[in-house]
RNA sequence: GCCGCCGUGGCGGAAUGGUAGACGCUGCGGAUUUAAAAUCCGUUGACUUCACGGUCGUGGGGGUUCGAGUCCCCCCGGCGGUACCA
């Protein structure tokens, strides 16, 4: 399209505000320190999750959050808020480095030039950002207190008493030894069964491994080595203080789920002929008179010891087997159930019953105990197990009292005990209860809180990632001094993995062996370690002697500004947090963790990070299905920038739906916003010969027009409700039917109309800025503020009344707005069309709504 | 399986328990134009009626209510997450 087609001349005067903005700083937030800095002035957080600046450049799909954001930002200004809104990139991670395998390009360059991509394409979408606090995971400075967060983590261990997180420095004053004190750390190193995947050439945390293996990537169990995070022991906080959060309950619950809190019991059983008892974690211990086997998980580390000589050989090869099919995917090709007996018997301590002890793979080492108790009747895994091996099955639980058992169906709800000697005719619960202390008085087990989450698996084998700020020694760790941070990684010449788990670094000898017998740790932190902490980092960028001051903590936390106290519930630092689901396990937990062991150590004043969460929801192609090169429907900004414009986008993107919808992308819904924003161009400029002139439409005059006024105010009214509640679309509805309202007269005031382009200005900040300065503005529409709506304005003497029978619309009437009950019924029952409806028929009943509505029941 | 989200015109979507379909797209008709693009005006749920109007209509079935897209119960379909967690 040539500029003279345009329907506005957007490529001109976009980049020209753009440029404008950035010299003058429009957009720059004074914090603690700033000369320009107001603490009287009350804080808004408003955040995105900052993007992977991959090579394929911004995608349609960041600008729908981004927005969002921007659109509450320039609102909260408007309103007087000192708003951050920063942006940034999370620039460690897999392609960069997988890049430079096949290249030899160094990820740091790779990075720097996707980052200038990026930077550009939002740059050109006009976003309120302010870019002194731009940052990237990988600045070195960025690196530093990435790594000094680690070591803090590092020098913590979790106290039960305080239910906190406290510095070690306690214990070893206390005396404990090195030993002990390694045990406890919240960053520890652990040799445990890891998910590694030779390709990836690293291990991966359970949370990636499901992203990778659709990525088309092998991966398989094996014990390493591994740095570690305690998270487990926030497991119980990390529930509890989800309920102080504006989240989605959706979010909540995954995140409830993916830590998969159980209550239940550890039972005891002895072993015929074996010194050591056996645990098993349950939840049903009511149930335990129908346990008639025992299952174990092939890792445990008693099977070895309890197995039979007879059985010896059957019980190494399942082994064995499920040693080699755990790189396979188990889940998918094992839903039958194996297993084989180890000849070795329990003893079920409620009722001395022999239990033949099993070990198969349904029964997993890392949960529990890795061992459990196997009540086929009422656990539907145990019921096809005992089928498939003919064990016996006891029922012990039935649905009510006298009740007919039912076959072949596994009654798993609660119910009444039977066949459970003294627990027999008690309910499922009481009965758990009182096995549980049945259980504790002879010693035979204790109640047990059991979570699914387990420790967070920190150490990558990578390359491109923060190096651990640790050394060895005679096979002990420690952390190096905070003045040698940042410890960056150095240069290689070859980024191949090896094969082995042996991380990329440990090639750099140079860099490894250091003097005294010290040697670096090699393994290298993941990406979510930078994301972790970065919404921290906005609100003091370029602090050198702390991750952040504490004034600044304490200022957008909320917690500086006495007059304005945060809410009670007011839990979290940033009031506003957009970005997509698919880190509702992920990054939003572990930057929770994050934050809460920074809250017990004192570095931050709140015990979350995030106190209100949006999901936008994803843009699908024009056919409704993902967006994917392959299926060729990918959007590109840049393209809908150049055709359209960079507002056009932005009301596009808005006006598609809910911001939290799924919806498909319609290229000529682009075109509908951008007739809506030549309409409102047109209503100040005229074309003539290829120039666009001022409207002599246009007046300062006086507005006596009330429907206008009424529009206009109603308009100012509810689109500042509208974003308030993240309801865009509806808002950019509103301004489109005020639109209308101006194209109808033939004479536009100039004061209503600059009140106009003051609301829409937060959703197209270059047309307005454009049209504002036109008219002769002298201060940019950005720095306004939100016009006050006139409440007169909206006020109707008379107002359209429904006239229902029966619930059905039958009339409409004009009537004064505070008309009575029996005037409005007699002016309906005046009109022939209600009569219709009613003459045959007895009145029953008048509802009647003053100012809406009128049902004539009869 | 389990958990969560969602079902409204040809399409994207609006509707504090009170006019279903705002706003936009598409289609159709018209104005303007030598013509087109752009722009402007009208129209656009289905059925029915010459017309005024009427009947039906928010995935399906029940219920609560003067009144249900909205609240309650059951069912069906789609999307997403998760999967032997004892």
């Amino acid at each position: 399209m040539s500029d003279l087609r345009k329907p506005f001349p957007f490529s001109e005067f976009e980049p020209a505000w753009q440029a404008r903005w950035e010299a003058e700083k429009t957009f720059h937030t004074p914090g603690p320190g700033d000369a320009d800095f107001d603490p009287a002035k009350p804080k808004y957080y408003v955040l995105d999750m900052f993007p992977y600046p991959s090579g394929a450049g911004l995608h349609v799909g960041h600008p729908e959050g981004y927005t969002a954001t921007d659109i509450i930002g320039r609102y909260k200004r408007m309103r007087g808020f000192n708003v951050l809104h920063p942006m940034g990139y999370d620039s460690f991670g897999l392609p960069a480095e997988q890049y430079a395998i096949k290249t030899g390009q160094h990820p740091a360059i790779t990075t720097a030039a996707n980052i200038t991509t990026f930077r550009r394409q939002l740059k050109a979408l006009g976003f309120a950002y302010d870019w002194d606090r731009e940052l990237a995971t990988t600045d070195p400075e960025y690196v530093r207190w990435t790594q000094w967060i680690f070591l803090q983590l590092y020098g913590s261990y979790y106290c039960e008493v305080d239910g906190k997180a406290k510095p070690v420095t306690e214990l070893e004053a206390m005396g404990w030894s090195r030993e002990q004190v390694d045990g406890v750390r919240l960053a520890y190193v652990a040799d445990t069964p890891v998910w590694w995947s030779p390709d990836l050439g690293t291990v991966l945390a359970n949370e990636e491994v499901e992203e990778w293996k659709a990525k088309g990537h092998t991966v398989e169990r094996r014990p390493l080595r591994q740095w570690m995070l305690r998270i487990t022991k926030y497991a119980q906080r990390l529930i509890d203080e989800l309920d102080a959060l504006d989240w989605p309950e959706g979010i909540k619950l995954l995140q409830k789920n993916w830590i998969g809190r159980s209550e239940g019991a550890i039972v005891s059983f002895q072993i015929v002929n074996f010194t050591s008892p056996i645990e098993v974690f349950t939840t049903r211990p009511d149930t335990l008179f129908g346990a008639t086997y025992m299952v174990m998980a092939p890792e445990h580390p008693f099977v070895a010891q309890i197995t039979t000589p007879v059985q010896r050989t059957a019980v190494a090869d399942y082994q064995k087997a499920c040693a080699s099919k755990s790189d396979m995917d188990r889940g998918d090709l094992n839903k039958d159930k194996s297993g084989v007996f180890t000849g070795a018997f329990a003893i079920n301590p409620v009722n001395e019953v022999l239990l033949p002890i099993w070990i198969a793979d349904y029964v997993m080492m890392s949960y529990g105990t890795g061992a459990i108790m196997a009540v086929p009747a009422h656990d539907p895994r145990d019921c096809e197990f005992a089928q498939r091996f003919e064990l016996p099955v006891v029922e012990v639980v039935q649905r009510s009292v006298g009740a007919t058992p039912t076959l072949f169906e596994v009654f798993c709800d609660a119910g009444i005990a039977i066949n459970s000697g003294f627990l027999d005719g008690l309910t499922t619960a009481a009965a758990k209860a009182t096995m549980i202390d049945w259980l504790e008085a002879n010693h035979l087990g204790r109640r047990r809180i059991q979570y699914k989450l387990r420790d967070w698996l920190f150490s990558r084998q990578r390359y491109w990632g923060e190096p651990f700020p640790i050394v060895w020694k005679d096979g002990h760790h420690q952390a190096i001094p905070e003045s040698e941070l940042p410890l960056l990684a150095p240069p290689l010449d070859d980024y191949k993995p090896s094969g082995t788990p042996e991380p990329l670094l440990s090639k750099a000898r140079e860099w490894v062996e250091l003097p005294d017998g010290f040697l670096r740790e090699t393994n290298t932190m993941p990406q979510w370690a930078g994301s972790c902490w970065y919404y921290l980092r906005y609100c003091d960028p370029s602090n050198t002697n702390r991750f952040i001051s504490h004034q600044a903590e304490a200022y957008w936390t909320g917690k500086g500004d006495a007059d304005r106290p945060p809410a009670p519930s007011a839990t979290g630092m940033v009031d506003l947090y957009v970005g997509g689901t698919e880190h509702a396990v992920l990054h939003l937990l572990y930057a929770r963790f994050w934050h809460k062991v920074l809250f017990d150590l004192g570095h931050v004043s709140t015990p979350e990070p995030f106190q209100k969460l949006v999901n936008q929801g994803l843009i699908l192609g024009e056919d409704g299905q993902k967006m994917s090169k392959s299926r060729g429907n990918v959007v590109n900004p840049d393209d809908v920038v150049s055709e359209y414009g960079a507002d056009a986008l932005r009301l596009y993107e808005m006006f598609m739906g809910p911001l939290e919808q799924v919806k498909p992308w319609i290229m000529q819904g682009v075109e509908g916003v951008s007739r809506f924003l030549a309409k409102v161009w047109r209503l100040a400029c005229e074309e003539h010969d290829g120039e666009w002139r001022l409207s002599p439409k246009i007046q300062d005059v006086p507005c006596t027009d009330k429907d206008l006024l009424r529009v206009l105010n109603d308009t100012i009214k509810r689109v500042g409700e509208e974003i308030e509640s993240l309801k865009f679309n509806t808002a950019i509805s509103f301004m489109m039917t005020c639109t209308k309202a101006f194209t109808a007269l033939d004479v536009v005031p100039l004061k209503e109309f600059t009140q106009f382009l003051t609301v829409l200005n937060p959703f197209a900040p270059h047309l307005t800025e454009e049209i504002h300065q036109r008219l002769g503005g002298s201060t940019m529409l950005s720095e306004a503020a939100w016009p006050i709506y006139n409440p007169a304005a909206l006020v109707r003497h008379e107002v359209e009344i429904i006239i229902q029978v029966n619930g059905k619309l039958r009339d409409r009437l004009l009537l004064a707005k505070d008309a009575d009950e029996a005037t409005a019924t007699a002016a309906a029952l005046a009109c022939p069309k209600v009569r219709d409806h009613t003459d045959a028929k007895t009145i029953r009943k008048i509802v009647y709504i003053q100012g809406k509505l009128l049902n004539i029941v009869a």
